[in-house]
Order: C-alpha cells, then sequence, then structure tokens
DNA sequence: GTTAGAATGAGAATGGTTCTCATTCCCGCA
DNA sequence: TGCGGGAATGAGAACCATTCTCATTCTAAC
C-alpha cells in the first residue's frame, strides 16, 4: 500500500482547503487506510489507543469528511462509521454483521456492477432523483457471530 | 392497499408474542403504510400529528420491530427510519437524498434482482460470513434538493 | 367484576456527537 | 530569528435522538 502517495493525495485535498495535514488527522487516515471496514469514532479511538482526545477526533473526521477525504457511513443504529472515501480507497461494498454491527469491504463481480451502475444510470434519467453514487449492502452474521 | 388483511397479519404477529394491536400501534402502522418509504419517529410524529407521545411512539417502534412487523434503516446521519418488513410490504430499495436526507422506496427490474440475488447467495457459500438480505442503497438528490 | 399482565404518559437518564472557549501550534512574512 | 494571525487542540458543557423508570390506566381472561 502506497502510504506515501495516499498521504500526498490526503494532504493536498485538505491545503485545497487551506486545512492543516497534522498529526492527528494523519493517525486518523493512517488507521482507516488500515481497516478492513469503516470505523466508527469509538473504534477509531480504539485502534488509535485513545492518543486523541474524542473532541478532536470528531474534530477532525469533521475535516476529513468535507475535505472529501473520508466518508461516512451509517449501516448499523447509533453509530456513523467512516471509511476513506472512494477516490482514494476504490469502489467496493459492504458485509454488514447484524449481530455485533461489524462491517467488512466486499468487492463484487465487474458483471454485476455494470450492471448496477446502469440501473442507477437510468434511474437517472427517468426519475425526479439524480444520483450520485450507490451501495450495496449485505447484511448477515459474521464468522464470530455464527 | 388490503388494510385489513395488512391488520390482520400484523395483529396475528403481535399475538404471537403477548402484545396487542392497540389504537397506538395501529396508528404507526398505519401510517408506515401510507408512506412511500422509511419513516423517522420524528417524521412519524409529524404524520400522527404528535398525537402519541414521543416515549409511546418508541416504545411501539421497538414492539412492533421485535414482532417482525416492521424494520429499522439506517441511511442518513443520527437518526433511525423504520418502514413496514419485506413479508408485508415485499422487497424493494431506497433512493437516499444526501441533501435532505429523504428516503423513497424503489422497484429494481428482476434481471437485476435476480442477479443481486446469485450475488449474495455465492457470498455465502464462499466467506466466512452467512447473508440474511441485502438492501441496494441509491443516493443522491431528490426533486426538491436539485 | 376482579385481577394480572400489558400499555401508557411524563419526565429523567443515557450515549453518541457537536459546540464553546481558552490555549497552543504552525506557516508566512519581516 | 522573531511576530502575527489563522488553524488546531483539549477539556468540558451542551445537544439531541433514543431509552429507561415508575406510577397509572387499560384490557383480556377467568
Amino acid at each position: 500500500m502506497a502510504i506515501s502517495k495516499l498521504d500526498r493525495d490526503v494532504e493536498q485535498a485538505l491545503h485545497s482547503r487551506d486545512s492543516r495535514y497534522t498529526a492527528g488527522r494523519r493517525a486518523v487516515v493512517a488507521a482507516l487506510a488500515a481497516a478492513g471496514g469503516p470505523l466508527s469514532a469509538a473504534e477509531l479511538l480504539d485502534a488509535l489507543e485513545a492518543t486523541l482526545p474524542l473532541s478532536s477526533l470528531y474534530r477532525s473526521l469533521n475535516v476529513l469528511e468535507h475535505a472529501g477525504v473520508i466518508e461516512p457511513h451509517f449501516a448499523t443504529k447509533g453509530v456513523t462509521r467512516y471509511e476513506l472515501a472512494e477516490w482514494l480507497q476504490g469502489h467496493h461494498h459492504h458485509l454488514i454483521c447484524v449481530q455485533c454491527g461489524a462491517v467488512d469491504d466486499v468487492a463484487i463481480p465487474p458483471r454485476l456492477e455494470a450492471a448496477v451502475r446502469d440501473l442507477v444510470d437510468s434511474i437517472g434519467s427517468t426519475a425526479e432523483f439524480t444520483p450520485t453514487n450507490h451501495a450495496l449492502e449485505i447484511e448477515g452474521r459474521c464468522a464470530r457471530c455464527l
């Protein structure tokens, strides 16, 4: 994984909004890059071994989201999870454990992906709705919860 | 829409859990049946013109969820929306407005639905994950927010 | 009708998230 | 190398959706 390229991309995204790529923000990005799926604030705090205060973490998440570096995800009740934006880590989908709430990334076959994209496009051309993105969320039970 | 059949189904689901199908719960089910997509507690309160107190509404939602009558949905930050369970209103997907958070139901073509189902099944047979359900969420802007 | 379990209503409590404010940091410029 | 100002930080209070508590009321079954 080309961490340095990721860092350069993120730094540029932040700079274009007059924001700095500080230690705390680097830590958040690194943790998200290392994770296999979106993480909640609590999970991030855990991954970072609570090296930054809650309020700073939430603020960093906000800044990174507005800079387009990370994207929020709402698959489970009450918590928002974040992951690197698509332009940084590519398009993918999610496996969501209905028991423990864990979320993992998963890729789907190109043929199906193309079919979904076609559908989304056709909705854009017919309905009173302009699609910008789509997400296939697969719910079930993860290995730990079986 | 055969409201009486819906009521009968819901009543039976509740009775099998020694719960009653009371006026407040009927109102919630009716509001959800009339809606074109999942509703949050606040939206329900609005639809019901605040005829039942918040605590009762949340309790009703809990009871109905545990009885399998309604299902929660988490597409937008901070709020949980509910809709009638699939066995009551059929399988469908969602259009989510990233601006105002509104969620509308949408059907997808059977061919694509079949392809998605196949994919989900294949994940079930290979990965350390047992799928129980799937949801295709299409994000974008609704007519009001364009 | 009585009674026990279920439901209700009001308000307090909870938990994730956001806000406030005083302080500290860091980049650009002298 | 020091200054100034906008950006970032840390601690804690505040916020808001949701859940809990508890006393009261309803309702179905005997």
